[in-house]
RNA sequence: GGUGAUGUAGCUCAGUCGGUUAGAGCAUCGGAUUCAUAAUCCGGGGGUCGGCAGUUCAAGUCUGCCCAUCACCA
């Protein structure tokens, strides 16, 4: 009995290119499409921009447009690149659309007539110039905590603290430049934490991989706080019913976009909406995202579809992110690789489906795209053993047999352990543990390889007596190659096209694994893929690698998957001698150098400044240097930064040291003659 | 800082309930082969399973501590 199955993918926001790290993803959503379509079920696969929020309307004002003309050139950005890489979306539609309004309101107004929403008077940072409540990213400021500059409204970069931005010091909006000043307003809040019983039940559900359900112990061990819904007008998004000003919060109707799309696909098709999305479906609903949002998906998500009378998601499906070469993306390195520069650069979106394929178990683990190993394993796997069992026997099919298989085959052994696989392979695909299917595909090929190379076709060739032998050990081999295709389907849709084609058989299904590959004829081989030309991947490398310049206000939060991109280097504000003249550095040698019990980052340092006395000073460069590897050196240190006493003492002053990107941390040295307690200027 | 995850060959990764000498692919080295867009086959070398301690007849696997990396902290 076939499955109905909805199944969505995170909706990418629409401020800015789909990228690797996007496509992860949507790669990891499409195969299990695909595969469960292949196995016949019912499937549908929808998504849709994510449109809404304050950095949508601050980029369109940015670029003298309207949000909606914004919105929509990069709707058409996005699904043709979502089509570059054959994403097979069933439906792709906005968040700002009628449906969306519709749904958006009516849950609102369900959750509000089950005594889920309350309205309460909170002071947030403000805008005078630009008349604008500010969200946390666009403020920014001094890290209330370790006093680092320049750091985002919600957290520290530079000591990871967690605050609010109310609690940043000298603060700026990232919008104007201007202060920004607090102004009480009433907000709408949903009361998540009334519906903690039916969470921890959900959520233990089985629902949530294992280690998202753990996950989840955690927030609850910490309490559900209450979730704020609205935002005050200007506001790109829909006004909250019967609260003239108030907008949805972004974050409140993304994932309704899932529904929104489905209700406008459903419309066209004559299905019915309520046997998807009512609390009595029967379908399942399963959701791909990654997994820094899983907060929202597996609590308000869950929370609002119960408390509106909606049925709740089956599952929730997180994976990790991907770095590349085993770092996080970067733009100055040229590996925040967006989808567009990698069509460009003319590299077959199938050799990516494949690698991340590859590397997806299933799990909220990061995967690494290492460049070297890409080219490296798709070539082998799908050049060197998959094409190439085609390649190698097709000739004889079409230069002695007229392009025809044989009428049968004798010892179908080996065709019969190909078909036995197709179970195992199956299950490895539905619990989403590509990588195992994978595995267990390419060992079927190189046993298909070894078959060609025990039977020695060429040699048979030479004799003719040994014609029918021939003809059989083709058909065999060619079996093998149309179950690998089969079986490889979901991951590679375009080449199991054009093997179809090849073969001159109909579309592939799962089912047609069990069937036999004989007596027809087939068309002549053309070559099925190419190698990767490791010079392409070079030169997308380059493509990406932007200049350095200061780095836009990062976007608010928001259903997108990912965008760990490391920022681009920039130089900081030029200043005047006299600015400079204001630090006052010495040479100082590391008297004694000593781990600080409980401080993970900390090195207790006593520095000898000469004729300036020792001064005490807790150092971060634990992480670089064993204390007994310090003592005796010569460093630099600001002798006159203001003491600060610490958790473990008071720091006076602090020792220099560079660092970049890359792990590392080093500290200063004086050229040989420098003595403690000389000024550096 | 708190919490969680990860660490196995040069690279990318498997390793089930604790049980024989820790595996695969790629890379590398040697051999075979010439059907295949140099693809394929056979074989070899390569490991302190992050470190230390513990439990056990037996630890990559279980426990504790430490180190490193990553993430989350609404």
């Amino acid at each position: 009995m076939p499955r109905q199955i909805l199944v969505t993918s995170a909706l990418p926001y629409a401020n800015g290119s789909i990228h690797l790290g996007h496509l992860v993803e949507y790669i990891q959503t499409d195969i299990w499409v695909r595969f469960q379509k292949m196995r016949g079920h019912d499937c549908r696969y929808m998504c849709a921009d994510d449109t809404h929020g304050t950095a949508i309307m601050l980029r369109a004002e940015k670029e003298n447009i309207t949000p909606e003309t914004l919105i929509g050139r990069v709707w058409d950005e996005h699904t043709r690149d979502f089509a570059g890489f054959h994403i097979g979306f069933d439906h792709y539609y906005t968040t700002h659309s009628e449906e969306n309004r519709k749904h958006a309101s009516n849950i609102y107004l369900a959750l509000r007539a089950a005594g889920l929403i309350e309205v309460k008077t909170i002071a947030q940072m403000y805008d005078p110039v630009k008349n604008l409540f500010l969200p946390d990213r666009f403020i920014k400021g001094e890290c209330p905590k370790c006093g680092a500059a320049d750091q985002y409204g919600d957290n520290c970069e530079a000591c990871g603290a967690t605050y609010s931005p109310t609690e940043l010091k000298n603060p700026v909006s990232a919008v104007s430049g201007a202060t920004p000043v607090h102004k009480d307003s009433e907000h709408y809040f949903f009361k998540l934490g009334d519906c903690e019983a039916f969470l921890r039940d959900w959520t233990t559900s089985g629902a949530l991989q294992t280690e998202a359900a753990n996950k989840m112990q955690e927030w609850f061990a910490q309490g559900l706080a209450n979730w704020d819904i609205s935002r005050d007008a200007p506001y790109f998004g829909f006004e909250i019913p019967d609260a003239p000003g108030k907008y949805f919060y972004v974050w409140l109707d993304a994932p309704i976009g899932y529904m929104a799309s489905f209700d406008r696909y459903a419309a066209d098709r004559g299905l019915d909406f309520d046997a998807w999305w009512g609390p009595d479906s029967k379908t399942e609903l399963v959701h791909f995202i990654g997994k820094d949002i899983l907060y929202f998906h597996a609590l308000f998500w869950p929370a609002m579809l119960k408390f509106s009378g909606h049925r709740v998601p089956t599952a929730v499906h997180a994976h990790g992110f991907l770095t590349v070469n085993g770092q996080k993306m970067s733009k100055s390195r040229g590996t925040f690789i967006t989808a567009r520069s990698y069509l460009d650069a003319r590299l077959n979106p199938e050799w990516l489906r494949y690698y991340f394929a590859a590397k997806l178990n299933g799990s909220m683990e990061d995967i690494d795209l290492n460049l070297d190993d890409f080219v490296a394993r798709v070539n082998a796997d799908l050049v060197g053993k998959f094409i190439n069992i085609a390649s190698r026997t097709a000739g004889f099919i079409h230069k002695q047999f007229d392009g025809k298989l044989a009428e049968g085959v004798a010892n179908i052994e080996l065709i019969g352990a190909f078909q036995a696989a197709a179970d195992s392979i199956a299950a490895h695909y539905e619990a989403r543990d590509y990588a195992r299917a994978l595995r267990e595909i390419m060992a079927l090929a190189d046993r298909a390889n070894q078959y060609v190379a025990d039977e020695k076709p060429w040699e048979l060739a030479k004799q003719p007596e040994a014609v029918y032998r021939l003809h059989e050990v083709c058909t065999v081999a060619l079996n093998c190659f149309r179950l690998l295709a089969l079986y490889l389907k979901p991951v590679l849709p375009g080449l199991a096209g054009q093997v179809e084609t090849f073969l001159d058989v109909a579309p592939l299904t799962w089912d047609d694994a069990q069937t036999l590959f004989i007596r027809q004829r087939i068309n002549p081989y053309t070559h099925l893929m190419t190698r990767i030309d490791p010079k392409a991947v070079d030169a997308m490398i380059e493509a990406n690698k932007t200049t350095l310049e200061a780095a836009p206000p990062a976007p608010t939060r928001h259903a997108e998957a990912q965008t760990h991109a490391a920022q681009p280097a920039a130089t900081a504000e030029t200043i005047g001698i006299d600015d400079f003249a204001k630090v006052d550095l010495r040479i100082a040698r590391i008297a004694n150098a000593e781990h600080v019990e409980g401080a993970d980052k900390l090195l207790r340092l006593t520095l000898d400044l000469g004729p300036l006395g020792t001064r005490q000073v807790f150092a971060g460069i634990k992480s670089a240097y064993a204390p007994e590897a310090l003592v005796g050196r010569l460093t630099v240190m600001v002798a006159n930064l203001a003491p600060r006493k610490m958790k473990f003492g008071m720091s006076e002053g602090m020792v220099l040291a560079a660092s970049g990107e890359a792990p590392g941390l080093f500290i200063l040295s004086p050229d040989s003659g420098a003595q403690p307690g000389m000024k550096v200027k």
